[in-house]
DNA sequence: TAGGAAGCTATACGCTCGTATCGTAGGCTC
DNA sequence: GAGCCTACGATACGAGCGTATAGCTTCCTA
């Protein structure tokens, strides 16, 4: 992925970027499969957001689940890098990560296969934070990790009705406050009261032994109970 | 949508299920378009899905868009019944109730038209929910629940990652009972403590201000900050 | 300085999609 | 029972897709 300029019809002149051909559709790639999805983001498109024809794409990435993969493996690779940058040295307003964000986010509903070993990181990552700063005697800290993970790359995932919702852009400097805010709100005081906590606790104890019973003698299920409003 | 039975091809027997066949395709986009999405679900998908032929789609609803329309109406129309009994009956395990918010999720994901308001519905619900259960004297009650039906959302959308992360469908009894109790665990006890809710608090506030004389006089822009993990 | 390798475009093939059109069968109305 | 409306299937069409291939240009190497 070195800076690398060869041969080619259009004369070896600056193209708009100073980036490789290759790292150019493999930006634009990036960029429509986080906005369009795989399906609705097309080779054509793809080589025409990075001034390229669409053999080139095929040429580089040998098919478009070629790039697809390069994608997921370049975000693996520098996403972490750049996540670590931003969460140890407060470079937080990165463009950049906000990309990477978004393709995994659209990954993880579309369930590539890098995105699920890009999920079991953050999992990973969100546990030992979660240890380090809000511990509890749960029984099941993976589980939890793993529910606020999925949350919060959902409201990434619904970012557009999120916005209209709001009336402002999720993305824009005022949106993001907002929701920043509004995350602080639902992160830094309970929703539960310690009351209905209980009782919902007792309720799920309730129906889980209800459910061990039932394995033993093959007896009819029963789903989830107890969540607010939604 | 009432019962009709009128001629065609097949002799008036029973087909498979007792539905007109109308609703039968109705039906098979709900799953079919919460399952693949909109483009991933083709039309002749969902007519084989109905046992139908994929003229009759286009003669019934018009255009695949039509179904598409026909679909949200459904949901926006029985969903709501569907959900309040649901809430207000206990009748929490049906089938139906999971179709309603798979298709939701993903309309939502999408930017349909009738999601934005199926989403300021729920918005509108969550909120009246919030301030009678978890009441707050925060100065954004609205963003507060869209932000928290946005991430609710969320862990349906991500439930393929989701599940392979925690070693089980979150659909199975086990599964989504494993989900409630995590659930329960993060809304009753706060992820942040005081301490590190007001410095968050104090930090947005700076940046607040920060954008509001920027607003004043076309500064930088500054982007959101404060989220844990992930 | 000849020749192969690499970067790149242009063009075309085959497939699948949404959709349009036509033909047929049954029930309703007068 | 003639005429018409509605339900429905079969077939076809054009567009857009991913992909294959051939050919040109430039650089590297011997």
């Amino acid at each position: 992925m070195a800076r690398d300029r060869r041969g080619g019809s259009p004369p070896p002149t600056a193209v708009s970027t100073d980036l490789t051909r290759r790292a150019r559709i493999r930006d634009a790639g990036l960029r429509l499969f986080s906005e369009r999805g795989t399906e609705g983001a097309t080779v054509r498109d793809i080589a025409r957001a990075a001034s390229v024809s669409p053999g080139l794409v095929r040429h580089h990435f040998g098919s478009k689940e070629g790039l697809r993969a390069a994608c997921d493996a370049f975000v693996l690779e520098r996403g972490t890098e750049i996540k670590e940058r931003a969460l140890f040295q407060g470079e937080l307003d990165q463009p950049e990560l906000l990309l990477m964000h978004r393709y995994l986010a659209r990954s993880m509903v579309e369930g590539s296969g890098a995105a699920a070993s890009m999920f079991d990181r953050l999992v990973q990552a969100t546990q030992l934070w979660l240890e380090r700063h809000a511990p509890s005697e749960t029984p099941d800290p993976r589980g939890r990790a793993a529910l606020l993970i999925a949350m919060e790359l959902g409201a990434l995932v619904m970012r557009e009705v999120l916005s209209r919702a709001l009336g402002s852009d999720t993305l824009s400097p005022e949106g993001s406050l907002r929701v920043a805010r509004a995350k602080l709100e639902l992160y830094s005081q309970p929703l539960l009261s310690a009351d209905a906590a209980a009782r919902a606790r007792a309720a799920m104890d309730a129906l889980g032994e209800r459910l061990d019973a039932a394995a033993a003698g093959e007896g009819r299920p029963a789903t989830g109970a107890g969540d607010p409003g939604g």
